[in-house]
DNA sequence: AGCTTTTTGCAAATTTGTCGCAAAAGGCTA
DNA sequence: TAGCCTTTTGCGACAAATTTGCAAAAAGCT
């Protein structure tokens, strides 16, 4: 059985040499509450509870530890939990509503783009696919 | 025979109204010559030529017309000629050495990512895929 | 508890991106 | 090309986003 997720944030901070604090915790159950969030809205959520200059080093430290990555949305970056925490996937953005969808898996997709780069001598560690055009919905 | 660069964009300008000023002809230059940079690196190479507020509104002029788009490469944006000048293609950004590499079309792959979501109804126009870990240089 | 290292909040400084407006450049017609 | 109207640009002021220094608070470790 899978480790809980608070499981792994300690024991990715751990492996640092960083601790679980209280303002850490707080950043993370925001992201595990909701998809990505910009730095304002997750600024903004955190309100009172944790200030933004830590919430900058907070994301700062997630990201060299690959607890969370940028995702390029439309127009401006989003932080998200990354897929150890939410399984691999990708993103659509409509461009007539401005939702971003998740995309489940595919992983014949993902194979093909891991093996088109290895076979011109590259070693792919991750990947990031956005595809932006219209949602069902906004088709009409 | 391919129209030329400045053609297609004194075409695009023109289409849309807008002119081939002396501002734009630098940017695009700067474009053209080099692969994609940041909104700084833009700036400072244009200092003394183009004020910065007119690099953001050329920028969005562009983009709007489809002459450049963004890039998320490793942390920030960039801005980079889009498919009609560079033809299609991805990234691979190296987390060894911060090197960003295109990579040739592999167009299978581009059947089967638009294909991918036009499955479950939605409908692509573009996409953008980067895909980082170590280039040949750095695996050793 | 006492001591050392890490983390945080706060305020200030930077950087990045926008906006309004008057002057300059571009387009068009006579 | 002069005259007139529209678009574009530079400049300075703003606003928003991100970073940094530093002293106090929290966390770790005997």
């Amino acid at each position: 059985m899978a480790q809980s997720h608070y499981e792994t944030l300690k024991a990715l901070l751990s492996k640092d040499g960083s601790s679980f604090t209280k303002s850490r915790k707080v950043v993370f159950d925001l992201l595990l509450d909701q998809g990505a969030q910009s730095m304002q809205v997750l600024s903004k959520r955190a309100e009172g509870q944790v200030d933004r200059a830590t919430i900058y080093r907070t994301i700062e430290l997630f990201e060299r530890l690959g607890i969370v990555h940028r995702v390029n949305v439309g127009w401006k970056y989003k932080i998200e939990l990354s897929d150890i925490f939410l399984g691999h996937h990708h993103h659509f953005y409509c461009t007539g509503c401005g939702t971003t969808y998740s995309l489940s898996t595919n992983s014949m997709l993902e194979t093909m783009i891991d093996s088109a780069v290895a076979k011109e001598g590259f070693s792919p560690r991750s990947h990031q696919l956005e595809i932006s055009g219209l949602c069902p919905n906004c088709q009409s």
